[in-house]
DNA sequence: TTGAAAGCGCTAACAT
DNA sequence: ATGTTAGCGCTTTCAA
């Protein structure tokens, strides 16, 4: 910059004034300066000018637990859509699920003073980040809630959406409803389970044991389930799937079972080609939750100082078929 | 900083030492200095690290048309593999296969000052990055060729992926292929078709132009256009769709086809649940483009200067029945 | 083993 | 409309 103030015959100031579009420069000096940058490729840098103006970068982070899962790309879509408009820009890593990992990635990020932070925790001790917090650096949590502390959190309507599905079963004559899933490690998949339990209740059928499967860790272990189950002397006449991986399971598993026997399914989030394979599902957008992350950490930039909130992404039942069987 | 060497009572540069974990600082003092710093909840601040050290950021940036696209978030997350080993953190943009956005975003990039810059680019004019690389500044292409410059890419074995699709086929009874795809507008998709020529060629099949059908867009329009051509005279025994979208058209219009009738099909790009859906792919591993990628651009960054290489990504094809069935 | 001074490239604040 | 000065937070260079 020294050296396109030089060659223009301006100072410095100038020239940051013309880099800037600020006001009050002649039309004469912005020529002047422009050309004399062009002729050198100059290019600002950004880094200087964040140290400078804000001791704070322009961009915001983004930790998720794998980048390469379409659901995170989707959130990570919908956070650069949120904070493009105000120059903001992407920085994201992969925590691989692991609490230590997120920690690094974390600080690392608040050392590149990101504006935000949005976090996809597989954590449950946040402890490191309170002093953070007190000095207001913006953290917001997506997915999951952090657990022990108080922050903006972005959530999917998981118990309102595995309602709505039993719900839909229960509408199209179902009472035998099989719940299958993983272990309850999970926040999600708690939560959707005790959506399933309060439906359940809801419509007075109770809760038989032996329909509620676990162990469904992924969609090997789903159809392997789903098809010694089917070979019992309890089978139910609809099943609820609690993830895309666990409906894939299922899905395979029902493909080879005799079309009479079949009994309808539900999953919880949409599944690709789900339109192609008849599977009914409850959907939600995970742009959208990656747009409200962000638009609530930006309100907090801002100077949004009231309490912190807890913001719903909603579901929505996808009909396809394979859930409007009849019992 | 400043504070924390006020309070461990030693200079800044012996604060910078610790923080660095250089050598030559004794250990009383590493002490005193983590633990001043412990109590002010001090934090390096990279931004002003790398602009006193680099004058370059510890960010590599990458340009895709849509983060959300599973592929293009598989190539963020193996540039992002390959990068965090050091310290290097990924900054990623969509650019909607805009030339205009790119460029936008691209100089956004360089303004950064990110140490390699990994573009897949929807523009056929990079002329605006010819002062950079002037400068040595690293940018590496995936999936498509600049075009009109020289600069390191990495690109699918489209062609030969595609002659092995012909070649399986043939050798299970095909000489009346279809090729089915959209227009001849994007690179991959016109090495593809090349593939398909050369492999056509090599077996002593003419190419019979009923059966290339053009104009296969997306899903909707390439079930259509399968749709209709199978009830046409001219019939094909196997087709081969050229990209992931245009194969997941198919299955659904192949599915609505008598089985007796139905021609044997083979797929460019793997697709979700093809394993359950029995469609043979040629399949590629878009991580695998990205840690290329990022490694070739690495290893640039360390000085390489050979010629500018061209490596590709290898294909492998995937029985899963529908490319098996015979003529 | 430690420190002092200079400066990376830019902008805020205050001139003029 | 333009310029001057100071300094963002750190590291480099040189000295002790």
């Amino acid at each position: 910059m020294r050296q396109v103030a030089e060659r223009a015959g301006v100072s410095l100031k100038t020239v940051s004034r013309v880099m800037n579009h600020e006001p009050h420069v002649s039309p004469a000096t912005i020529a002047a300066v422009d050309s004399a940058a062009r002729e050198l490729g100059f290019r600002v840098n950004t880094l200087a000018r964040d140290l400078r103006s804000n001791a704070a970068s322009s961009t915001v982070g983004l930790l998720v637990g794998d980048l390469a899962n379409p659901f995170w790309s989707g959130v990570a879509r919908g956070v650069e859509r949120e904070i493009a408009a105000r120059g903001l820009r992407l920085l994201s890593a992969s925590t691989d699920e692991n609490p230590e990992l997120e920690w690094a990635l974390a600080e690392d990020m608040l050392d590149r003073r990101v504006r935000a932070l949005l976090v996809v925790t597989s954590s449950s001790n946040h402890e490191y980040l309170l002093p953070e917090l007190q000095r207001n650096v913006v953290v917001t949590f997506l997915d999951r809630p952090p657990g022990d502390l108080a922050s903006d959190t972005i959530l999917i309507d998981n118990v309102g959406g595995a309602r709505e599905a039993v719900r839909h079963l229960a509408r199209h004559g179902h009472r035998d409803i099989a719940l299958l899933g993983d272990f309850d490690t999970f926040y999600t998949h708690r939560e959707r389970r005790r959506g399933f339990e309060q439906a359940m209740a809801e419509l007075d059928i109770p809760v038989d044991r032996d329909l509620v499967w676990s162990g469904a860790g992924g969609p090997d272990q789903s159809a392997d389930i789903v098809s010694s189950k089917l070979a019992n002397a309890k089978v139910p006449t609809a099943i609820f799937a609690l993830n895309n991986w666990i409906t894939a399971g299922a899905v395979r598993a029902l493909a080879r079972a005799p079309e009479s026997t079949r009994p309808a399914l539900i999953g919880f989030d949409d599944i690709e080609f789900g339109d192609l394979l008849g599977v009914s599902v409850v959907a939600h957008d995970s742009e959208e939750m990656g747009r409200l992350g962000a638009a609530a950490a930006l309100a907090r930039v801002d100077g949004d100082s009231s309490p912190p909130r807890q913001d719903l992404v909603p579901t929505r039942l996808i009909a396809r078929g394979s859930g409007e069987r009849r019992a």
